[in-house]
DNA sequence: TGAGTTAGAATGGCACCACCCGTC
DNA sequence: GACGGGTGGTGCCATTCTAACTCA
């Protein structure tokens, strides 16, 4: 499986995303995390500590593809209007993270209209970085969303300081000593499922 | 004064800066804002609500520029480098915002290593959505930062959910009816008042 | 009063004694604690935190030293046999750090037979880095030192890890996030109050 | 071969790293120990109980030099920068023992720096006096120093009091009779084998 | 002489509490 | 004004290792 990780905006947790799918595609099958990002997001991650699946420059991606069963790619933060139709047709699903914010759902829908453009239906909107509970912002994104219609996986991604101690410490959630390492681990294996299924 | 807002990450609040300290030096002299930024986010921003102040296109600002005592000019979230030298070049001082994340000050020390290649010096950092006081991030990520001796206002903005009401119903925060828009303004009179010292 | 922190040998709490002891007299009256080692191990020590009282180089000593009530010195690891003439008379006491160690307790023997060679008495061995209680190195070097006649503080200092963090961290002990801090600052309490005596 | 024991500060198990080291060599060919110590550590070791091999103060050093096959030198405590280019030219190995703390790591450096200023290379660094387990004091000071670029023995030695009570019998740890006598000595035949890879 | 026992120190995990934000 | 949730701090328990003592 080829799943790749896109983004109209910084901030919204993209490279966590890729992060965890891979953790979480690494557990099935040999995983390849390709990092496009030119800020070189995912490969600092992994310098700064260890990540137990593999993570390569895009320049190489060619080379390594055939050897892993599962390819994960980090693209950059804003891709062109004529990149996403070749973003598309590279992967067999596109994950596009949106944060529960007034300006990044503006943004995302920008991106939604230019997937339409190109027929594009291979694309799952994945909802990151959620207040805790007596926000009511994670709902109010969600609902709207549902009413443009917009495809998007029925579990989020909750706001932890958990994943913050993670990208800081080069490592994945699951292994940052913190009391809510396992609910954040725990949001990303939910999406994986949701992909499988 | 000319005041330029850049990011080389989205997400860090620079729109919402921008926003703000438009509206700050709009109390002192007619004030522009003009909207560099291609999600056109300021301008959607005014469009959704009432801004005090006027919101233009960067095609317009050569026109606009002479009839206004102040200037603010958000830019797009990823200046190229060969871009960042015109853009230090166009303006009295350049504000980066960059939230208290080990991803953001990464982004961060590469966009202060182009702006040392130019010898440019009037830049500021301003550390934003900082969460509440239980967490310590905010205070980490300032002790790196002047570990680095990055110049940077002694003035943060906290994280709060005001921000994101103002976003959405396009006004400024001290309009939102909200327990924490005075909070929320008052980092923002803050900041313009270190930078007018 | 003057104290003088002296050592025959390095690595027996030389400047862990005088730093503490500085705390404590700082309690009753001005304190300056002068670093005469050529380490700079205290300087060092204030300059990696912050310690309540003034630590001076031995060349300020003449024209600080009438300003404080109190004033502790740290001298270098092994003073020759002339300088501890000059030592002895320079202050009200003379307090030699020594571990319960074979090693140690040799050399000790050595300064203490020049000391006498000076008719000198002002001067006190304090026991110092003890091991935790099983073991019974403390009890029997306060034998061997009480055979030998020699002047001791009844108090020693524990081996304790809060010490090294205290170090580390540039602070006093009691200063530490430790459970033994209190413990580690008790014993030289004691040493205070036996000095005072 | 000829090693040379030089410390930058006492109590750091200088003595007794040339003493087992001189063991160690003994048993590959005949052993000379140097005791360059104004204390004379080494000798009174020796004269308290029994070593397997030879003794000799540093002025007979020229003497017998040519009759052994390796020969270990313990210096004194606090060599003059002066001094340390001559040490270094007289040996085939500088062994720099050091405990981990952060008062002995200070001084290390600056013993390493004055042997960077003589472009000396023969040299590593020995971590001593290492707490039992539960402590990561040994881990911490170890990433310190390879952090640092430090040359150094992979195997340390660990805190035992079997070492004390060598000391105190003047005989080597593995004739001591305590429970730990075999870890103790497994530790410098450790060095001993690094030495000769 | 060797094995089991006990005490103390140091670290790690766990539950509890305080604080602040955001909603009702 | 009250409540729920996340974050950080504190205090308690468990574990591990060393060192000494005891018993066979």
């Amino acid at each position: 499986m080829i799943i790749t990780v896109a983004g109209y905006k910084g901030g919204v947790g993209k490279t966590s995303t890729a992060v965890h799918l891979a953790c979480y595609f690494h557990t099935l099958g040999s995983t390849l995390l390709i990092d496009g990002d030119p800020n070189r997001s995912a490969t600092n991650w992994g310098k700064r500590g260890q990540l137990p699946f593999r993570v390569a420059d895009e320049r190489q991606s060619a080379k390594l593809a055939r050897d892993f069963d599962h390819i994960i790619i980090d693209t950059q933060a804003r891709p062109e209007i004529e990149d996403l139709a070749a973003l598309v047709e590279g992967c067999d699903l596109l994950i596009i993270p949106c944060t529960p914010d007034a300006l990044a759902l503006d943004a995302l829908m920008q991106t939604v209209d230019a997937l339409h453009q190109f027929k594009a239906e291979q694309y799952k909107v994945l909802l990151t970085i959620i207040p805790p509970k007596p926000s009511k912002d994670g709902e109010a994104a969600r609902e709207e969303m549902t009413a443009q219609k917009l495809p998007m996986f029925t579990q989020g991604i909750r706001r932890l300081s958990a994943f913050q101690k993670a990208a800081l410490q080069g490592i994945p959630v699951y292994e940052v000593k913190d009391r809510q390492s396992v609910n954040g681990w725990s949001d990303y294996q939910s999406i994986g499922k949701e992909i499988l299924k």
